[in-house]
DNA sequence: TTAATTATATAACAATTGTTACACTAATAT
DNA sequence: ATATTAGTGTAACAATTGTTATATAATTAA
């Protein structure tokens, strides 16, 4: 089943050898809707390979501040782990279940011995610090270059392609936590794009239309 | 010559092997100042490793908004120029030497070459990957949590240090370009340094206090 | 030497974002 | 059933950032 799983969501086909050997020592983890899958501060020694689900991403200052930086999905390892379980330093993003979401822990220590043996995974390793590296810059895009409104529709659009739902079950008090910014300003620019045929607007709901 | 150049500057030391190696297929130039190292779209076959400088790393949309995301020295490479190198993309960011800069060059195939048979490379790529993420990171929290003023101060402050001196030679409409802002902005935040005592500011030319 | 260009300073105003306050409704708890 | 809490709407105002305009000094070109 675990090998059902990897084969069907890893785009990056593994050898046979190495699927073995992921099944052998990761270990499966079914991770409830909100629940952490790492803290910042956390010291971390397991690579999570995401196989199903949506974690969210987000950066904390000490004073509180809090930004999310992108949402992991099926096929998604968190490359920033990578650095806490190798130095074996702390964590400095926090990753949260948006919904229920399967994930398959490996230990740090296979990451090198795996990248010796394996092609694949060298080029799931790279691939991974790819897409991530991509993701911040489109993180860094989104704060350098947008307006709240623009940067507010493209969270909804990004939240509504992750959850493969089109109505997003949250509240504005999220969102402006989520987008550093005050739930005022939010509802404001909120129903200003419900005026604009945006969006549609319930309470503890958004639809989103033409995502 | 090259040779210790490569053993002075790398602070992961490599195998005695390795740096034959890249002796062996790398090529030596030198970045003039204000010479770009790489632009955005450029399709880029070659890792560069820089001996000494430092260069510029900024992003560019098609709208012509510009922003600068950190600044590479001695010791670094630019991950994320590995990346276009691998899938043959084309580039997301710009470099321009600051200052002029001694890089190696080194064919994209050794990346993967290297990987197979140096421990130390394998340190490399995936301590190179994880400086240049926690630069990203760094930048997105200095756009999503600072506000102009600090903004320009940290701007300063990381460029005093990466040039390894106090007083910059710079204009404001270039802080402006660098801080996707506008020249009037940057005048009057420095300005506003200059009466804290953060700053001096001359024609062409300010000086960092206490950077 | 004079004219043109570049860099800086600053005022006045506009746009965007942030803050405080309060009203109203829906959901939940007692 | 009533009280409490949570979510939303909106006005009024403050702070920050962006824009336009104009002045002046330093540098460079003719």
């Amino acid at each position: 089943m675990l090998r059902e799983k990897l084969n069907e969501f890893y785009s990056v086909v593994f050898e046979k050898e190495l699927i073995d050997e992921i099944i052998e020592v990761g270990k499966y983890k079914i991770i409830k809707e909100n629940e952490l899958l790492l803290d910042i501060g956390n010291n971390f020694q397991l690579i999570p390979l995401m196989l199903t689900g949506a974690i969210k991403i987000s950066r904390e200052t000490k004073k509180g501040d809090e930004i999310v930086l992108y949402f992991l999905e099926r096929g998604d390892t968190c490359t920033i782990s990578f650095a806490n379980c190798l130095k074996n330093s702390k964590s400095k993003v926090r990753g949260v279940a948006e919904k229920e979401s399967e994930v398959i822990f490996v230990p740090v220590s296979k990451l090198e011995e795996w990248m010796v043996k394996y092609k694949s995974w060298r080029g799931f390793v790279i691939e991974s610090y790819n897409i991530r590296l991509n993701e911040m810059l489109d993180a860094i895009d989104t704060l350098a270059f947008m307006k709240m409104d623009e940067r507010i529709l493209k969270y909804l659009s990004d939240k509504v392609k992750i959850m493969r739902n089109p109505t997003l079950n949250t509240t504005h008090q999220e969102i402006a936590i989520d987008l550093n910014t005050s739930r005022v300003v939010i509802s404001r620019l909120l129903k200003q794009l419900e005026n604009e045929g945006k969006i549609k607007l319930f309470r503890n709901k958004i639809e989103v239309i033409d995502f």
